[in-house]
This record gives C-alpha cells, structure tokens and sequence, in this order.
DNA sequence: TGCCAGGCCGGGT
DNA sequence: ACCCGGCATGGC
C-alpha cells in the first residue's frame, strides 16, 4: 500500500512525463496574473482571456488605472468574464487595498512570512483560500500550493481524498507530500489542470488518461 | 437545450 | 459547523 505522499509524487512524475512543462500562469506580468486571478473563479479561461484582452485595449492593466476607474467602467471592460458586477467589487476591494496599506506596491503587498501574506489576502473580500494560492505563488512565486475543483476530482478518482475533505487539508497533503518549491508547485498545479481538462470531463475519461494506470475508481 | 467552468460570499439551518 | 442560492458569460 503506498503512503499518500508517494502516491501524490508518483502522480507529479506520471503527469511531467506526459505532458511536460506547462509554463504558467498565463499572463505576462504580475498585474495581470493578479487580474486573471479573481475573473476566473468560476468561469472558464476562455472568458477570462476576452476580458484581458478588453483591459489591455482599454490601458487598464496596471494598478493606478484599476484605482481610477468605476466599478461599472470596470464591470463594463471584463463582462465577457460573466459575474462581472462581482468581479469589478472583487477587483476594487484589492486594489483599495493595495494602495491603501501597501502604497500601491504588490511586492511589499507580498512581502514577509508566507501564512502572514496568505492572511492579508484572506481578509479582502472576494479573496478566498484559492486566489489567495494562486496570487501568491503566479504573482509572487511565494511556495503555496493551490488547490482547485480539478485537484480534489482526480485526487478523490484516485483514492486519495474522502468527500468533503478542506481546502487546507488538500493543501496540507502536497505541502507534507512535495518540498518546498515554487517551481515545482507551479507546474504541479498546471498539471493537474491539463490532464483536468482532458479526461476529466468526458464519460471515457480514462481512455488515454495519463493517470489510467495507476489505483482509481471508474465511477467517480 | 441546458449545463458548466481554474470560487466566493451571505443567509439560513 | 455545514448547506445552498446567487452571480453571468460563452462553449459544447
């Protein structure tokens, strides 16, 4: 029977000889990557990618424009990401933030001890234990594992997760299972969401699945 | 045609 | 402490 954290590695290796480096997070500047962040909780990255695309055209990919522009000038640009009345709030909460305690400055926003960071992210509304992750270790290359829908699916297929088991529970077993390394939570994560998106969505998820060799349910 | 995507919040038990 | 509805667009 091997340990969780064997398993865990042994699923990182299975998927790198597969697909090798993904390269994320898309996104070509740590404003943008904080951006993408939070208009793609709940909504596919096609989406995601249009409402950039509508910020780049318009400027507004830098945190003074964010600052100046209204909630509904800002709806208005990332509509294509859907919840944008949401997300326009979720986007003002941070960079009132961002400029209200740290100068306007991601990097002092990211600077010092790790669950000191993930806490400050935490408080503003509309940052959850995901964005969080997912900020700190794409924008801030701050060692965190993020965890998504994808992660707990192939993780409960593959027998190494009960229902209903804790976002930092999941996030404690890659923490125990991985060392501590940037690049290797990034790619870890992007990983997941690659073989996420290919076999995790169809009825024969297995066929050509990465994965289909190793311990798995077939009904889940 | 519906169902869902790289979540999170608020209100109700 | 859980459970659930709301948010909303574009793609299959």
């Amino acid at each position: 029977m091997m340990r969780t954290g064997a398993a865990l590695r042994a699923i990182y290796d299975t998927l790198w000889e597969a697909y090798g480096p993904q390269g994320w997070w898309p996104g070509d500047s740590p404003t943008e990557i904080v951006i993408g962040a939070i208009l793609t909780q709940n909504t596919a990255w096609s989406n995601v990618e249009k409402a950039i695309a509508k910020l780049r055209d318009s400027n507004a990919v830098s945190w003074t424009a964010l600052r100046d522009m209204s909630p509904e000038a800002l709806a208005l640009l990332i509509q294509p990401a859907g919840t944008y009345r949401v997300k326009a709030r979720r986007l003002k909460a941070f960079v009132d933030q961002l400029w209200g305690s740290f100068d306007g400055s991601l990097d002092r926003m990211l600077a010092g001890d790790m669950p000191a960071v993930r806490e400050r992210l935490l408080s503003i509304h509309g940052i959850g234990p995901e964005t969080a992750d997912a900020i700190m270790l794409y924008a801030g290359s701050i060692p965190t594992f993020v965890v998504d829908a994808y992660t707990n699916r192939i993780l409960r297929r593959h027998l190494l997760l009960a229902e209903g088991e804790t976002y930092d529970t999941v996030r404690a077993m890659f923490h125990r299972a991985m060392t501590s390394d940037t690049a290797v939570y990034n790619e870890y994560h992007a990983l997941l969401v690659a073989v996420g998106k290919q076999h995790c969505r169809t009825r024969a998820c297995c066929d050509g699945c990465p994965l289909a060799a190793m311990p798995h349910n077939g009904s889940l």
